[in-house]
DNA sequence: GTAGGGTTAG
């Protein structure tokens, strides 16, 4: 009979189920199932990772010992089981069958993991009672770990603050729960607290303090935990080399997070996608892009993380040919049902001009939240459509989403982006009277903007002065819509409060130039000059770009470093010599320089834009593809087609999606 | 004879 044990063990440790079958057969046979043997083949079952054999039989065992409960309990949460787990714990107490540690240490994960913490504090309730809640380590951690998933940080705290005996496990969970929620001082103090007490951190605790040192921008730490993941030989360690990369690249150190990268003799696809997230998150989108397409050759499978930063690259460089292949990725992986990877693919189209294609993927959503829409509505905004973003914001209050931050500044923006005053000064009042929501800045500049381009100046400068601290953007705002109505007394008042505030900034120098230089006051204009020379300013040069078969192609006014500058220069004469014939008048109003009139009309030619979409045309050879050509300030009132800085302008038919409203 | 914590995204 003894052998029985010696057999399951040496079924279990081959992981052979079919001969632990056959045990089990012989076993029932003999007539002593329901006996120690029993719950040496239920364990048997768990190690060989059967487990609904094991249940099957647990179900048929009468006088069920606490051992075999603890292993059926903890088995089903180690597999993700939480119900089934849950049940066996009720069913345990119903027996009669008192919970030991072992029981608590897995029993609170179910609780987290079902989201129902008021099961979870009774069953903490009754650890206090048999005593284990402060006197094992185990338990505590079980439960301090618990709280912190709910968020309930200071209960944790309570319970981790009394333990006894509190090691490296105890801490970590402490300090992990600090760091998911957004505490990264208080995960930091916790770390020196353990530190203090000689208690040797591990890969797990370092991984988050990392992490924590990141969030804050706190290089200095940062460095010093680098340092004792090197002291304790956890550099290869996946989670260690995720953590300093994600450390490094969110305190805006992505050489050094480049350095990590490289140093690694493999990379797990979670490390793969931190390097490439921060790579996005440091501006780095084609670097981003191009290893992105690396991993890929690694047949590393990207999931809903990666491609929902990737997405994000693509938005950024508005390269609508690369997000769609990444759609198709999402789609072929069966990831296009993520809610990040959905939003991310919101954004993309939204930014790339296809607001039809924004709004499938948004139609296609089985459960809206309020990011969703936020994302929705941004894409409506930017691309003009105001009155689709309104009936969006009205459909969200009829679901009862409770509008926060980002949705007020998107739907202002799409007010101002539509030139729908009343409309937009309604909803400001909204949120002025919704006393939940906070109103930041940008919905002030947002609103100053809006009532500038109105012409309603005295408003205008009311929510300057009213609004908090006051910023250099906002007057700057104020000095653009001055430029558009040709209020050049207006904007050198403006200019005088300004400069109060801030001497020194370009933006308004620059502005306030090219507000002279369209009222041709050109004394103005030398004054203005000499005066940023003194203060050397420095001014973005304009720029636009276009991508054509995935390659980027970039342009600057007048520049004809471009190997096809010939082509180019050809190409653009040949089209102006066209849009003449067609009753084209180059407007030299939008040359801000001193220039004689024919030099002004040939700095209108060779602005970026223009050079771009000469190129793009000569190297599309006139094929029916759309161009999309992208600047990175405003688009010359002269022309054209794009997206610039702030939005998406739609040409159809000779006629702009913005109306000229910008 | 059974047990606890981690790294990536809007």
């Amino acid at each position: 009979m003894n052998c029985y044990t010696s057999l399951i063990a040496q079924c279990t440790n081959k992981k052979s189920l079919t001969t632990l079958k056959s045990l089990h057969t012989h076993i029932l046979k003999s007539g002593s199932l329901f006996s120690f043997f029993g719950h040496k083949l239920i364990d048997g079952y768990i190690k060989c990772s059967v487990i609904t054999e094991a249940r099957k039989l647990f179900d048929e065992m009468p006088n069920r010992h606490i051992v075999t409960w603890n292993s059926m309990i903890s088995s089903h949460v180690s597999r993700g089981k939480t119900k089934e787990a849950i049940e066996l714990y009720s069913n345990m107490l119903f027996e009669g069958v008192l919970p030991d540690a072992y029981t608590f240490s897995a029993i609170f994960k179910a609780f987290s993991e079902m989201g129902v913490s008021r099961e979870g504090q009774k069953a903490h309730g009754l650890a206090v009672v048999l005593g284990f809640e402060v006197s094992d380590g185990f338990v505590a951690t079980g439960i301090v770990d618990m709280y912190a998933k709910f968020g309930k940080m200071k209960d944790a705290r309570f319970v981790f603050d009394r333990v006894l005996d509190k090691d490296v496990v105890l801490f970590t969970a402490l300090i992990v729960g600090y760091n998911q929620h957004g505490l990264d001082g208080e995960a930091l103090e916790v770390f020196e607290d353990m530190v203090g007490s000689r208690i040797k951190p591990n890969e797990y605790t370092l991984a988050s303090v990392l992490v924590s040192c990141g969030n804050l921008g706190d290089l200095v730490n940062g460095k010093l935990i680098h340092g004792l993941v090197v002291k304790y030989g956890l550099e290869s360690v996946v989670a260690s080399q995720t953590s300093l990369l994600t450390m490094y690249s969110k305190c805006n150190m992505v050489e050094d997070s480049i350095k990590v990268f490289n140093s690694l003799a493999y990379a797990s696809h979670v490390t793969w996608t931190s390097f490439i997230v921060g790579l996005v998150q440091n501006g780095r989108e084609e670097v981003a892009l191009s290893m992105f397409r690396e991993m890929m050759r690694c047949s590393i499978s990207p999931n809903h993380f990666t491609l929902s930063s990737i997405l994000h690259a693509c938005s950024s460089l508005a390269m609508l040919e690369a997000g769609e292949q990444i759609h198709a990725v999402t789609v072929k992986l069966g990831v296009d049902g993520n809610k990040f990877v959905d939003a991310a693919l919101i954004h993309l189209y939204g930014k790339c001009g296809n607001v039809e294609k924004a709004r499938s993927v948004f139609d296609s959503l089985t459960e809206l939240d309020i990011v969703s829409i936020n994302t929705m509505i941004y894409a409506y905004a930017q691309n003009g459509f105001g009155h689709e973003a309104l009936e969006l914001f009205e459909r969200l209050k009829k679901l009862g989403l409770e509008p926060n931050v980002v949705t007020f500044i998107s739907i202002l923006l799409a007010c101002n982006n539509a030139g729908l005053v009343e409309e937009g000064c309604q909803i400001f009042s909204l949120i002025r009277n919704n006393h939940s929501i906070e109103l930041t800045r940008d919905h002030y500049t947002c609103m100053i903007d809006l009532l500038g381009r109105a012409k309603r100046f005295e408003e205008a400068t009311m929510l300057i002065e009213e609004g908090k601290n006051p910023d250099v953007i906002q007057w700057r705002t104020l000095l653009n819509a001055c430029k558009i109505h040709g209020e050049v007394e207006m904007a050198e008042k403006f200019m005088k409060k300004m400069l109060d505030q801030a001497p020194r900034d370009g933006g308004t120098h620059i502005l306030l130039t090219n507000i002279y230089a369209s009222a041709g006051k050109w004394d103005n204009v030398i004054e203005m000059k000499s005066a940023g020379r003194d203060l050397r300013l420095k001014k973005t040069p304009a720029m636009s770009w276009v991508d054509i078969d995935r390659e980027v192609h970039t342009f600057m006014a007048g520049d004809l470093s471009h190997p096809r500058a010939h082509e180019i220069s050809e190409m653009l004469h040949e089209l102006i010599e066209k849009v003449i014939t067609l009753g084209y008048n180059p407007d030299t109003k939008f040359v801000l320089q001193d220039l004689e009139e024919e030099k002004k009309i040939s700095a209108l030619y060779y602005h970026s834009e223009k050079l771009a979409i000469a190129f793009a045309l000569w190297k599309t050879c006139g094929k029916n593809t759309a161009i999309r050509i992208f600047k990175n300030l405003r688009v010359c009132g002269d022309y054209i087609i794009a997206r610039d800085a702030k939005r998406f302008h739609h040409f159809k038919g000779g006629i702009c999606s913005c109306k000229d409203y910008w």
